[in-house]
DNA sequence: AAGATAGGCAAGTGCCGACTTGCCTGTCAA
DNA sequence: TTGACAGGCAAGTCGGCACTTGCCTATCTT
């Protein structure tokens, strides 16, 4: 459970999908695909794309919803919290002034 | 930068050794080595704890002190602020009543 | 109906990372 | 000074993961 979610955060790529996911909701597969080609020069397959959306649902990171054709894909960083939860965090939250 | 956290978190023997370091600041690695072994039952040869261990100064995660023929280490979880600042959390904290 | 579109499945390749083994350096005690 | 103790360096093995290729299914359009 908690190895799946730090396994799905390792790789860039993956990454950068929840980086758009969160710039824009609902997206498919091919408008992932065309984000990651255009805004972050990342030529990659479609299938390797559909591949890390396979890792990122199965950490919780991203829920998938079906619609005819389409299947639309949603950034859920829920997850996330069990990673500062998990070691004590020093007061400061280094406030930049 | 940000790849070193992912990449240093993504290994489940490093993250024990950080929970380690939580519970007991100021180890050396044969001290983490002993835990390892007895508290989790991994059995793993020093080299590879110490190779998990520059992985992890690397990220910024772990700090280490040199004093005559002893290394001590020192967690530091600072980076990991960077994770949760990256993507917008959820206002609910998900309060278990 | 047929073609286009959106997506899935499965096998194969290549590379990186975790781990081991062997040996070497530096520090302290007897 | 010799040996024990704490740690470092380097090469080698091995498995998993990212990615591709090829083919297949389902849905919408004309």
């Amino acid at each position: 459970m908690a190895d799946d979610l730090f396994k799905a955060l390792a790789d860039p790529t993956r990454r950068t999908i929840l980086d758009e996911l969160a710039e824009r909701s609902g997206q498919t597969l091919f408008e992932i695909c065309g984000r990651l080609a255009v805004k972050h020069r990342l030529t990659i397959s479609r299938q390797a794309v559909s591949q890390h959306l396979a890792v990122l649902e199965a950490a919780g990171l991203v829920r998938s919803r079906r619609e005819g054709r389409y299947k639309f894909h949603d950034l859920d960083t829920a997850p996330l919290r069990h990673i500062a939860a998990r070691w004590p965090l020093p007061d400061e939250p280094e406030t930049t002034p």
